[in-house]
DNA sequence: GGAGATCACTTTGGATCAGTTTTACACCGA
DNA sequence: TCGGTGTAAAACTGATCCAAAGTGATCTCC
């Protein structure tokens, strides 16, 4: 969706009260202060976010479009349970992106876009040993979202930032592994060092692995059918 | 999304108007009864499909979060449009969706999956044959949809298939390349010899292959800045 | 004492209505 | 004849209202 007003990516004004709503209800979901599964009465978000009950409606059936909410008739909205089949195929799904979006944008991988990648790597590792685990999350999230647009595929960063999202806002409930944090910059690290060295098949070895040990890691923390 | 009541892929009672009204539009978008661009008026809408304006509110703003519409703010909602890059881009996503399928799919191929999609290939070739284009389009897409399928990730299924409807939705506006029907039968048989085979490496590359083509000829009815 | 039915309360679903913005069109002037 | 302006109609936004469906508690009957 290149120019979509009200699309995450690009910092929306937020004119209207569905809008509004909209990206305040996303926010309290993909912030965890709304937990999967958890009821979303209209009349009680129009009270809390000084709506009436109309803008809430719509703002829930468009969050029920992008995928975040259910509505069942007859029994309102809830916040979409994440089961582990959905969380490891989004997980998986992700991967593969990642992956393309590597072999893809080499090609056009200037001098600049590889030093950029590597400051991201070099902040991540300082927060990480800083001990600054949200802006080392936020970190690493800028680092993958960057490297995916520079695969060039608008669609595949569309895909890539929705699945990271929720991914995220499931893992806040499930904690996350403390041992990968350090591995995660070395692999970063080495990451860049494939792209520099213009090594897609390294640079894809890397996203692998990453991927398998992520999804053991993530597995873990479910229940055997969660 | 596994258990969306309101999914596409599932068969949806829609009891009530919103669903009603939304699958309602959705189809007439996809069919191509509406054209992207066309604006979607809840007036019009509400006295053409007899619900009141206020499911098609609602309605409008679920396909606005499916990305099928765009609303903006105090001019009402529009089909999407569709311009070139998006269009390449969401093709190109789904050959890589393919490519992904056939890949983490090849082990858990099955001799009875492989018969389906040969069979699948086969009534692709006949109806060819015989001229019967629509059947023909749904054939196919009936196989690209089981190939991915396969793979074994709902969510990559999921991408593919609302990526799939967009892309058809556009070609039904700049018709179909004639030249590459025969081709495609062609193709279909190549890749399902490949599965046979456990030639993941051949699969891929009739992908590709198949996916270059197909860009071409995308590419070649769309205006230079379309 | 337990199970089922009834009743009250809560919440959603749909409709109507007033206020605001946009847009179309005619009119006026250069 | 062309361009700008002002008015009017149409469309969207937001709010309130009523009906319908669901939920839960209490009460009665077995």
């Amino acid at each position: 969706m290149p120019n979509d007003p009200a699309d995450a990516l690009t910092l929306d004004p937020a004119q209207n009260s569905v809008d509004q709503a909209t990206r305040l209800i996303r926010e309290d979901i993909l912030s965890g202060r709304i937990a999967p599964g958890d009821r979303l009465k209209t009349a009680e978000l129009a009270k809390q976010l000084g709506f009436s009950t109309m803008p809430l409606r719509e703002a829930l059936r468009k969050l029920e479009g992008e995928g975040l909410v259910a509505i069942e008739p007859n029994r309102g909205a809830t916040v979409r349970k994440l089961d582990r089949a959905y969380i490891t195929d989004l997980f998986e799904l992700n991967t593969e992106l990642r992956v393309f979006a590597v072999r893809r944008g080499m090609a056009a991988l200037t001098l600049e876009r590889i030093r950029e990648l590597e400051a991201l790597a070099s902040e991540y590792r300082a927060q990480i040993e800083a001990g600054e685990d949200i802006a080392a999350i936020e970190t690493n999230r800028r680092f993958n979202a960057r490297l995916v647009e520079f695969g060039g595929n608008r669609e595949a960063l569309r895909v890539f930032q929705r699945g990271w999202d929720t991914i995220f806002a499931f893992r806040r409930g499930f904690g996350y592994g403390t041992g990968r944090r350090r591995v995660m910059a070395e692999e970063m690290q080495l990451l860049v060092d494939a792209l520099r060295r213009q090594d897609a098949t390294a640079a894809e070895a890397i996203l692998r692995m990453q991927n398998a040990a992520m999804m053991e890691d993530l597995v873990s923390r479910i229940a055997p059918e969660g």
